[in-house]
DNA sequence: TCAATAGATGAGCACCGCTCTTGATTTGGA
DNA sequence: TCCAAATCAAGAGCGGTGCTCATCTATTGA
């Protein structure tokens, strides 16, 4: 007498759980759009149609793992913040950038799956928007977290820039109410902008469009987190990097290096 | 008598881009991964089989695609700069900064082509890294013209951190050299966190990521891109933009504003 | 004028996502 | 314990795709 759901439930997880491995194996092949229902089935030894008892369309399945990516994501993120000195603000934020960057070269068809266009005609369903803001929250949390214990460096006004305007403005307090309850208008505009940049070099790296123009992106994407940090208001972080400190005396400088 | 290639080469010349307009057509609807290209031939009222005189397969036609939308941009990015006061630096940065977005969510599609993921298998055709790089020269172009007239505010070094570390600033001198010749290694750094920030945050918004958090992107871009500007090392436009000189005085201030 | 070349055509191949019908298996309540 | 209901597996089939190929026609340039 098996629970209410019992062993025919149990293999039918087992067997979502397969399709989407395989679909991954697929994924990682030839991307996203490489992934073959029916070359899945028959990887699995099934008929053809006995997939759509498990996901009753393609686009099904792409959500699926969008939403698996999301998470493994997240946990990466979240993995690294925990990791991190709970006070050295700085240092979170490089440890969780540099996760999502990691994460990201080591799943790169995921990557490009969640952070890519939008795969079929459209896609946003609602059942991604919860794991997608698992690194959101991991980032807006280390500013949270420093501004709260005052850790944040008042960041200085942009010079010579007017004060927010009001639309700006709005938009920034509606955040600052919704994750950064701690911090200001300002700020919360900052981290965005940090955010963003963050996916935008990461995307960057992966799509090949530093190609030709960034040769190692490694150095400069730390070196960019950090400048990101300060620019945010985020203290450097207490132990540097490994690459920021052990060169910083420049004993292998190269060429007319420092003016 | 015809020149050497006549009539032939015109008529040619006009169906390969009756073939790509109609392309760019189905693109608009559903997406580049909804592009078919027995539909085209439908369309156009010829053989399935007589495109591939045009377009030996569905990724050159794509290839195509990505090269005209690299070089519709990239002469957006050139007419908002020259559109603006050569020596306004500040103006010349967020214009063309406006020009992508407004370039992006005109042409949303074409965008995720060429910035979203790379479509099939993998794609970076040589013949798209000429026309790629127009937006960046533009980018870089302004940056270097301030530099050179000394209207570059020697970027204030980021506070607390250590010198360039080696890896990194041989990458910034590759690109001093490249494209930056009057600037500083920083310089070139931040231009780049700029640059990927610029995209990280079009991206974001044409994809989606940025549902839920920001519910009207126009005034946060615009602060944004002022900011970034700032923190590259560009003055301040002289007239700021509309939203940003009119509630400057702040009449219709919300909530405990400015700390 | 005429061989060479380029273009247009339609049949056909192997694949795709997805639907439907049919038959076997498992389930859980009477 | 039995049995109706639900679940699942399988196969055939539909309309679509990208792409190849042999065939025929029109254009080209010497």
């Amino acid at each position: 007498m098996p629970p209410s759901t019992g062993l025919r439930a149990r293999v039918r997880a087992e067997l979502t759980a397969e399709i989407k491995d395989e679909a991954r194996r697929q994924m990682a092949v030839e991307g996203a759009s490489g992934i073959s229902l029916r070359a899945i089935t028959r990887a699995l030894g099934m008929a053809s149609s006995g997939i759509y008892r498990y996901f009753p369309s393609r686009d099904d399945l792409l959500t699926a793992l969008i939403v698996d990516a999301y998470d493994s994501l997240g946990a990466a993120a979240e993995e690294a913040d925990a990791g991190s000195g709970q006070d050295d603000f700085g240092a979170r934020w490089s440890a969780v950038g540099h996760a999502v960057r990691d994460w990201a070269r080591s799943h790169p068809h995921e990557y490009a799956l969640v952070y890519g266009s939008p795969v079929p005609g459209y896609r946003a369903p609602q059942d991604t928007i919860g794991p997608a803001s698992r690194v959101t929250s991991v980032l807006a949390g280390i500013v949270n977290d420093a501004s709260r214990v005052g850790a944040l460096s008042e960041s200085p006004p942009a010079p010579g820039l007017a004060p927010l305007p009001v639309q700006a403005a709005v938009e920034a307090r509606r955040l600052v109410d919704a994750a950064f309850p701690a911090t200001t208008e300002e700020v919360v505009l900052r981290s965005v902008a940090a955010w963003t940049q963050l996916f935008g070099m990461v995307s960057f790296e992966l799509f090949g469009h530093l190609e030709g123009v960034i040769t190692d992106p490694a150095p400069v994407f730390d070196r960019t987190l950090l400048e990101m940090g300060a620019f945010v208001g985020l203290p450097a972080p207490r132990t540097l990097p490994p690459e920021m400190r052990r060169d910083a005396r420049g004993s292998g400088r190269i060429g007319h290096g420092g003016n």
